[in-house]
RNA sequence: GGGCCGGUGGUCUAGCCCGGUAUGACACUAGUCUCACACACUAGAAGUCGGUAGUUCAAAUCUGCCCCGGCCCA
């Protein structure tokens, strides 16, 4: 019989990935079966935000999420892993102002967002482009029902709404006047994570303010003058001698001769200007927080949303804050209260944006409560289990730090309208109730669904919407109930039974830089809704960082085209740009690896590794939750893994799989055995949803031992040479083939594509083999067997004496002495090694130039 | 400034909880066609495990302090 493989191509191409995922969408191979049996396996994707291209972090983050997917479906589980898209938020509007060159305040709102929804169409293209060619298993791509969502479309936005009117209605919703960054030029609140700072030129001048009680006087010093009118405080180090005398008295303004105490306070640095500052509100942050801290609740802000000095100015209203400034500061110097002012470099707190300095202004915005129910929410995180367990350390120490309410409502256009109207004459805010809620309402343009008032009575007709939007987190943080398809989101016939059935969420996967966000808005959220965890487990990633350990992104010049390695340096010509390669990632790939192969030679390179190479890469970069580096480097290597178990499967295929041998040659039970611990450290590792530990474990036993040492032993069984009994040929065909089945069963979640490829080449051309089931080992032992080192020794012995003497690995040994742990093998040794005579003795003293290592002895 | 995470051959990484001769990969060097694979095979060189002090017969592993990097929060 002529043996040829049924893998016929001599190397895999990753061009053969874009023929699977075809080959995916057309059997809808990932599709959500409501009618199955199986235990339904819900995973809250995240909602990627779409803007500009996808880099290679998100492709990597996503790919591990879908190892999840793809090890619970193979699991038993039925999975529901949805694709989506975030569109709400800043991002996008920023980039549409910058595209016109002007503020969206200075044009039509309702124009406005039809730009801004082009822009995120465009991007999300992109995304959704690289997550397919990724491998994702997203339902989504790959039949219906349609599992997709945007987080702005008008069904995801009711349920925003919907759930916003919930907590309205149960008193979780305030409204109150606290200090928030204001950026005058965006019109808008910002947060923390907006700031940025600048080293700027300032002034810094001493002032002085009278004492009170007494004729003395002192000095501080001061950046920011025209901020004295609302100056409330005084405060100098505890340990600061100078000034602790006037401990408990007062000081009086100038200019405004206001009365203010002075106390002592260990934020005050001594070294700074005179030692002694004034606290206003509000300079900065750090105002804001002393003064909460010493009981002044309710500081009036002198500056408007306008960048204007207001009544709390007295005379200087209207002006601009830094004119303010300057005529403040000449008053100061002909009232000679201003002693001196000397230059000096100011950190000044500026918008990402407009990098505008920032104001410190108290603004009425709505408040979710989630001080009061910091105690539920411990119990309920208790309750949840974290993979790895040690990151869930993120979320305590959030928790544990929170000291406001989170404030959820923003002066921008781009975002799910807040759904509140405002009574003509009473000013009440009306919030419709949830079933006079039909639909998504934009407050802002349209007219109120309830009639009238709920205060005075008045008809609503004419009420006045909200014109702001919620925070985009206040959106985002329900992503777990449209993946449990809360308001009917992906099945309307189904409705709210579906829900009910299947939440808490299986699964949050999720990077550890928004836990404090993402993660704990959505438990919060959950909570106030359901009273329930809103997961039952969360997966928390670390980084994609460049070979520097820096963090990926495009500010930094290190953010590189995930779609480099998976399109062709060739692609049709009607491929549109948004779906080519970044020709500037090009270079910077090859500028951020330092190995001599790569750097310096971009024009040369080719790329084009594929999605297995990246999501393999991927898993062997680091154990679940610590960051992950990515390099070039990293890359070319274990794609060559990809290579290996391709040859290995081809050079396999060879063999037919029909005949079953009755019974297992002792060598072949062996592997078998070894293959039965391997697949249990595997499956433990799949267990914990870390994926290096099955990555790691395969390719060093793939590589290893299976290729290395037991299908060289093998060989000649496999091969059925003359001498070969029908029992002993199959039994070597039937493990070769048993155990390559087990390992593309178990590299499946990590290298979907060659899996597939070769699992439809050699064993059903019908199915796919991410519909199988995992392996089932026959025991739980996870060690290695003992007579496995036994046999790497005497192999390693054989092949290095041959070499070292110059001979060919076809020349004979002479005489070989064993111990008896490697009876087993004996027969298919001396075929593979060309062995005499096997002794299982000691060597005989009497020979001569007997080579050793540990307990085994060679004579050529 | 605070909290947390990390610092292991040139590069990346396992081990650290449960102390005892440091795992593996990539890169490097030399050699080799051995009927799947030169994207291979064989061999080799390469680490005082960030620093320091301590506990101990013994520390990468436990404790203290310090330095560096990162994330998040001020």
């Amino acid at each position: 019989m002529a043996l040829k493989p049924k893998i016929k191509k001599k190397r895999w191409k990753a061009s053969s990935e874009r023929d699977i995922i075809q080959y995916w969408a057309e059997s809808e191979t990932y599709k959500f079966s409501k009618d199955s049996k199986k235990p339904v396996y819900i995973i809250d994707t995240p909602p990627p935000y779409v803007s500009g291209r996808a880099h290679l972090g998100f492709a990597i983050h996503y790919a591990q999420i879908d190892m999840i997917a793809r090890y619970y479906r193979m699991r038993g589980s039925n999975v529901i892993f949805p694709a989506c898209a975030d569109r709400n938020g800043l991002p996008v509007e920023v980039k549409v102002e910058q595209k016109l060159n002007k503020s969206m305040h200075e044009m039509d709102r309702e124009e406005f967002l039809q730009i801004c929804k082009q822009e995120l169409d465009t991007a999300e293209e992109n995304t959704i482009q690289v997550m397919k060619w990724m491998g994702l298993s997203c339902n989504t791509f790959y039949g219906s029902p349609e599992i997709y969502y945007q987080t702005d479309s008008p069904e995801y936005r009711y349920n925003t709404q919907r759930t916003f009117i919930r907590a309205w209605n149960e008193g979780l919703i305030t409204r109150a006047e606290r200090p928030n960054n204001w950026c005058v030029d965006c019109g808008t609140t910002i947060a923390d994570a907006e700031i940025e700072y600048r080293n700027d030129e300032s002034h810094l001048h001493e002032i002085r303010f009278e004492i009170e009680e007494s004729d003395e006087s002192i000095i501080i010093s001061t950046t920011r003058p025209e901020l004295i009118t609302t100056c409330e405080l005084i405060i100098f180090h505890p340990t600061d001698s100078r000034y602790t005398k006037f401990e408990g008295k007062n000081a009086i303004t100038p200019i405004f001769e206001k009365k203010v105490p002075i106390r002592k306070h260990r934020e005050a640095d001594p070294e700074f200007g005179t030692g002694i500052m004034m606290i206003c509100a509000f300079g900065d942050k750090s105002d804001v927080k002393i003064l909460r801290e010493e009981g002044f609740l309710n500081p009036k802000t002198a500056i408007d949303a306008d960048g204007r000095i207001n009544e709390v100015g007295e005379k200087y209203k209207g002006m601009l804050v830094k004119d303010a400034q300057i005529a403040i500061v000449r008053d100061l110097k002909e009232s000679k209260t201003l002693i001196k002012s000397t230059e000096t470099k100011r950190r000044v707190p500026v918008c990402w944006r407009s990098k505008t300095p920032i104001e410190i202004i108290a603004m009425e915005e709505y408040y979710l409560k989630q001080l009061e129910v910091i105690p539920e929410i411990k119990e309920l995180v208790e309750e949840m289990d974290f993979f790895p367990e040690s990151n869930k350390i993120i979320l305590d120490n959030w928790i544990k730090a929170i000291n406001t309410d989170w404030a959820i409502s923003r002066r921008r256009f781009y975002g799910t309208s807040i759904p509140i109207w405002y009574c003509n004459k009473c000013q009440t805010p009306n919030v419709p109730k949830e079933e006079e809620l039909d639909r998504y309402y934009d407050a802002w343009k349209e007219l109120s669904p309830i009639k009238s008032c709920i205060e005075c009575g008045k008809s609503l007709k004419d009420a006045r919407g909200e014109v702001r939007t919620f925070d985009t987190w206040f959106d985002s943080s329900i992503s777990e109930l449209a993946a449990c398809n809360f308001g009917e989101i992906f099945f309307r016939d189904e409705g709210k039974q579906f829900f009910e059935n299947n939440f808490p969420c299986s699964i949050r996967p999720q990077g550890k830089e928004i836990v404090r966000t993402w993660l704990f808005y959505t438990i919060l959220r959950a909570y106030h809704l359901f009273k329930k965890p809103a997961f039952q487990q969360v997966w928390i990633s670390g980084l994609v960082r460049d070979p520097y350990g820096g963090k990926m992104s495009k500010s930094e010049g290190n953010s590189v085209d995930p779609l480099l390695f998976l399109q062709p340096q060739v692609l049709p010509k009607n491929t549109p740009a948004t779906l080519r390669p970044d020709k500037e990632s090009w270079k910077v790939v090859a500028k951020l690896d330092a190995s001599p192969k790569f750097s310096g030679k971009q024009a040369n390179l080719n790329l084009y590794y594929g999605a297995d190479s990246v999501r393999l890469t991927s898993c062997l970069q680091g154990s679940h939750g610590s960051d992950i580096r990515f390099s070039l480097s990293k890359l070319d290597g274990n794609a060559k893994f990809v290579t290996k178990l391709w040859n290995i499967s081809r050079f396999i295929s060879i063999f037919p799989f029909e005949n079953k041998p009755k019974k297992l040659e002792p060598v072949d039970e062996w592997l078998l055995a070894s293959l039965d611990a391997l697949t249990n450290r595997c499956l433990n590792g799949y267990e914990k949803l870390d994926f290096s530990i099955p990555a790691e474990n395969l390719y060093n036993w793939v590589w290893n031992l299976f290729a290395a040492h037991y299908i060289e032993l093998v060989k000649s069984r496999a091969y059925g040479e003359e001498s070969m009994s029908e029992n002993s040929i199959n039994s070597a065909r039937y493990s070769l083939h048993t155990a390559l089945q087990v390992i593309l069963k178990l590299l499946a979640p990590i290298t979907p594509f060659i899996t597939e490829y070769i699992f439809r080449s050699i064993y059903d051309s019908k199915s796919s083999i991410h519909l199988e089931s995992l392996p089932q080992p026959r025991t739980t032992s996870t060690e290695e067997l003992p007579e496995t080192e036994d046999l790497l020794t005497l192999d390693s012995l054989i092949w290095k004496a041959k070499k070292d003497n110059g001979l060919s690995l076809k020349e004979s040994v002479n005489i070989v002495f064993m111990p008896d742990t490697l009876k087993i093998f004996i027969d298919d040794l001396q075929i593979m090694h060309n062995i005499k005579t096997v002794k299982m003795s000691e060597p005989d003293s009497s020979i001569k130039k007997l080579i050793t290592k540990d307990n085994f002895s060679i004579k050529l």
